[in-house]
DNA sequence: GGCGACCCTTGATCCGCGTCAATTCCCCAT
DNA sequence: ATGGGGAATTGACGCGGATCAAGGGTCGCC
């Protein structure tokens, strides 16, 4: 009589019909039937603690993640040690995509605070999807819109200069977190100087040395982590203007 | 009589078992009675001449498309006006895949020399990746990569120095030309320079001089167009050097 | 077959950002 | 409270690659 009620438990536990992140994440657009269908997706929740990685790159792949809560970077490392910081992820988003393609993850996941993931194994993934068509149709935007956003970060990397690129993650951060319901001016950076850096193609002093011109420029108030944007007009003005890098 | 004798014809023309890219492209590793059940994923080739667009950024997405020969590069244009190249595509490669999220494309992918491609209707592939799991798993590995594909890219362009990179790009040409059944070591290139330094993240001017530079350091041979490798064990030096930019 | 439109090459100069270095700030552990 | 260590800030300097400019090659089109 105790292990089933455990079990269904556990399952209520880890229901994406009772997460209040239903609407950010993979069952986003279903309705309450089709969200019932989905609640032996996740098979358990997981906690990273600060520091610690969800998976390393060369890890054989069984899973994709979902953050609960909590706040994450990629990185990838290349053959000859360098490391590249390829993405942030916060609540709702979806993680360990890359291993999709050869059953190993190519990059590390690491949590920049405590956190919080749900686990999906993959092969269950597969067979809700093809059993479930509106499941499948949005799994299949999620990995699309992995890629958009990752050109995005390509013509950021390939074509603008260092404070434009700057401006535009301050932008994209704070519509993000708007998106989850924090303020969208005011927040603290969960990343350093240098991975913030890493991920946009420049050097930590260059981050710091461009906040502070911000700063100076009436359009953000920083000190250290904490950041409050004053001008978001300002700071799309910045990213988007034409004269080029290269 | 006729009609029926001529849709065999197209069908038997568009199928997937009769093509000799099947081990590069959607249905790799299917095994034969899998490969007669994908028959009709195609539903038309279509030839698009060389500086013709298959598609545009915007425009509204409802098929995915195979190279059957012929080469590509897609592009992506921001708000400005600028534009950054983030791919160049070769026989048995899918494009496309960008529209999947938003329903709609995001970059315009434009021929760069005469080519065909396979049409596969979107809702085609769903439709049998449902009923059918290899094809659903080749056709998730391959949204994957490409994401994979994008991060290495990421890392290129965010943490090397412009021989590095343009070392690799010449290396990964000479990789998938390889795969393809051509010369590793000697090639035309179908962009222009200032193409190869949209993708690369520098100036035409700095390509031209970094191949003038592995031509003096006798790596490769240039002219024009046409590109010759020597020293490939030469170039993947050059671009593991650990001197980092940032 | 010749003319024009690109594309490529190469040089000279300049500047954005990397590098190196010193100091300060902050958080955390004792 | 206090000391230690990582993170951030700021300055001085130099270099890699952008910018500007001129010339030459190649191919398609009349």
């Amino acid at each position: 009589m105790n292990v089933p009620a455990i079990a269904t438990l556990t399952r209520l536990r880890t229901a994406c019909s009772q997460c209040n992140l239903r609407e950010l994440c993979l069952p986003v657009g279903l309705n309450a039937d089709e969200l019932n269908s989905l609640d032996n997706l996740v098979s358990t929740r997981r906690k990273i603690r600060r520091g610690d990685s969800l998976f390393y790159g060369g890890e054989p792949f069984s899973a994709l993640y979902a953050v609960r809560f909590g706040f994450f970077k990629s990185t990838l490392t290349s053959g000859d040690g360098r490391e590249q910081v390829t993405g942030f992820y916060m609540a709702g988003e979806l993680l360990g995509m890359d291993g999709i393609g050869t059953d190993r993850h190519t990059c590390t996941l690491t949590a920049l605070e405590d956190s919080e993931v749900c686990v999906m194994p993959f092969a269950r993934v597969e067979e809700l999807s093809r059993r479930f068509e509106p499941l499948q149709r949005h799994f299949h935007k999620v990995l699309s819109r992995e890629i958009v956003r990752d050109q995005g970060v390509m013509m950021l990397l390939g074509s603008m200069r260092a404070e434009e690129r700057l401006a535009a993650f301050l932008v994209n951060l704070s519509q993000r977190l708007t998106t989850r319901g924090f303020s969208a001016s005011e927040f603290v950076l969960r990343m350093t100087r240098d991975e913030i850096g890493s991920y946009l193609g420049m050097k930590l002093e260059t981050v710091s040395r461009l906040f502070s011109r911000f700063q100076e420029d009436g359009m953000i108030e920083v000190h250290q982590k904490h950041v409050r944007i004053i001008d978001i007009a300002g700071l799309r003005r910045v990213m988007a203007q034409a004269h080029s890098a290269n």
